[in-house]
DNA sequence: ATGAAAGCGCTAACAC
DNA sequence: GTGTTAGCGCTTTCAT
């Protein structure tokens, strides 16, 4: 495709009657180069407009500088943050990012696998796909030593590093804010619990109640995919139950607002009725009326904090295998919809 | 770092007291093999674990099959949308996305466009950041015939392929709509107009009130940059207008819908007191109330088209240059906030 | 149908 | 401080 030839550094070489070697030294500022050499070399490169074969490169020194990131779908704010956060350190670290989603499917997510492990990349960052029940498929990667830091939705008992935020305070904290609200029936919307992430909250609503001595009732627990249309189902569901509840704790925003959405269309009144509490400090979470109290789940600095432990193992810094999970701070947010006493 | 030796075609090769290229010819199902030979080869590939390195082929092949991807900013619902299309095309394809981001400023997107040049990507997509204003950057790939699509926001008379909505036409059609529901002064929210996507929308606002007869009052256009805080800030200012709008149309949903929230809380009625629509079809402007009449922007389609055509040149199935815009079907959503007849 | 051999552009050990 | 040299693993032309 290219029109005009590639300069390379033979072509350098030969301009200024020095070898490759020399200039392959001067290009990257080598201790040991003379200063007037490196100087005619760097601007003869520029002028040329000389770029450096990546592929070259890493042939010899067999490493790509690319990092993988496979993450169950981009299309959420809290994803984006974390792309986001990854980007700003890779870009800075010099390092690239090559992206995939699994679509939430465990197919996706082998395939995938798989394609990062022949793109050689030099480490991996991934988020589960709620269907992933085993990591057999990153097997490869932990065999080969090539370092994988799971953030979010890490496995269970393995031996990686994870990132997470600690899902099971973060849940104790809203129930018990909604018990101290007054509500007695707390509805929990959880995703599918074989997820560290929505088991770890369901534990938290458990034990809150359990430490207010209120007994747990299962016919409140609802488990579904917490899409929108989810949230209006429960919704419906409420809306034919005998005994409603007084408190809606859901494991994510976008559920819990359209449930709002569709009890309020029925003409129950939110909070006085029912009680709303979300999780993911979500967009949409502030446009609701009333606004939902949700946690703040810190995106940005997660995929900060993944890049920077996965390039610091890189370049030997620092070693991703003495640490085992890092718990970032979330925030409890209150807001309107869950004020039954108009105060906290 | 890999801890047990790579498997080259070399012990393949050896193994099957074979020559590597016979090897090389028998992974890719090269036409000229014996069926047996190609049977011994794959099996024994696959059984060593081989796995095919992409430097050394790269470097005979000289391309990438890597995509660069650079937008203003990750986060938004529309650009999630775009990248997964794109992520859907590129992945089937066979290639992979390097995924970049500008956060609106010229000098990020200056810098970003050098590495995906000296990563050598084959082709790239890219959205334009607010601040550029030409796009002199691009031209090392415009010379060397590396084919870059603009999408989105794309740059004014230029040679290259770009893919967009028909934001003139879309806005013509919002305004008429407010005009047909009895709004006569209709403010509009617009972005930065050195952007082709908000100085068309800005033309499609001015022609049909012209088509109305309404006469144009500068007064009634405000620029800024969109954002949720810019909406509250309109909102303010609205509210000490002498002579109010009746109308508003915002180029985007944010802004409309922090707007909508601060005189909502001022005690406007929307739609009866001021009508509103938005621009984008984002999730925040279906849970807003009155829900917000907006514009559907095709993400996940503009994001496989580009990346279609980027595929398809890259492969030789069409080319490039013979295009020059692709305008995309957008859509028009009427929903409350605009209804003041409640009918359309 | 298969092999020999050259070379893609760069790096690094070793020599001077 | 600089040059020589030998690959890194693969593809491909030209032989056979």
């Amino acid at each position: 495709m290219p029109q005009e030839k590639e300069i390379t550094i033979y072509d350098i070489a030969r301009q200024l009657n020095i070898s490759a070697a020399t200039v392959s030294r001067g290009l990257k500022d080598h201790p040991a180069i003379n200063k007037v050499t490196k100087k005619k070399i760097q601007d003869l490169a520029k002028k040329l407009g000389y770029r450096s074969n990546t592929f070259a490169r890493n042939l010899r020194k067999k490493h790509t500088n690319t990092i993988g990131v496979i993450v169950p779908r981009l299309s959420s704010h809290f994803m984006s943050n974390v792309i986001g956060g990854m980007e700003n350190i890779a870009t800075a670290e010099g390092y690239n990012l090559i992206i995939s989603q699994s679509l939430e499917t465990s197919k996706k997510e082998i395939a995938n696998a798989a394609t990062m492990f022949n793109n050689r990349v030099d480490g991996l960052l991934v988020s589960l796909s709620v269907e992933t029940e085993n990591i057999i498929h990153f097997e490869p990667f932990i065999n080969k030593e090539i370092p994988l830091i799971f953030f979010d939705r890490i496995p269970d008992n393995n031996k990686c590093m994870g990132i997470i935020i600690d899902n099971y305070k973060a849940a104790y904290e809203v129930t018990q804010h909604l018990i101290s609200q007054g509500c007695k029936r707390i509805l929990h919307i959880c995703g599918n619990t074989t997820n560290r992430v929505y088991s770890e909250r369901l534990r938290g609503y458990k034990q809150a109640l359990a430490d207010n001595k209120i007994v747990f009732d299962d016919k409140l627990i609802i488990k579904n995919n917490l899409s929108e249309q989810a949230g209006s189902e429960v919704a419906e569901h409420i809306l034919k139950m005998k005994k409603r509840p007084d408190g809606v704790f859901s494991a994510n925003d976008a559920c819990a607002v359209y449930c709002m959405k569709t009890l309020k269309q029925a003409g129950i009144r939110i909070p006085e009725d029912i009680a709303f509490a979300g999780f993911n400090n979500d967009p949409v979470s502030k446009v609701v009326e009333p606004n939902l109290t949700t946690v703040n789940y810190p995106g940005y600095e997660m995929g900060k904090t993944a890049a920077t432990h996965l390039i610091n193992h890189l370049k030997g810094r620092s070693s991703i295998n003495s640490t085992n999970i890092i718990i970032l701070r979330s925030e409890f947010i209150i807001r309107e919809s869950s004020l039954k006493n108009n105060k906290i």
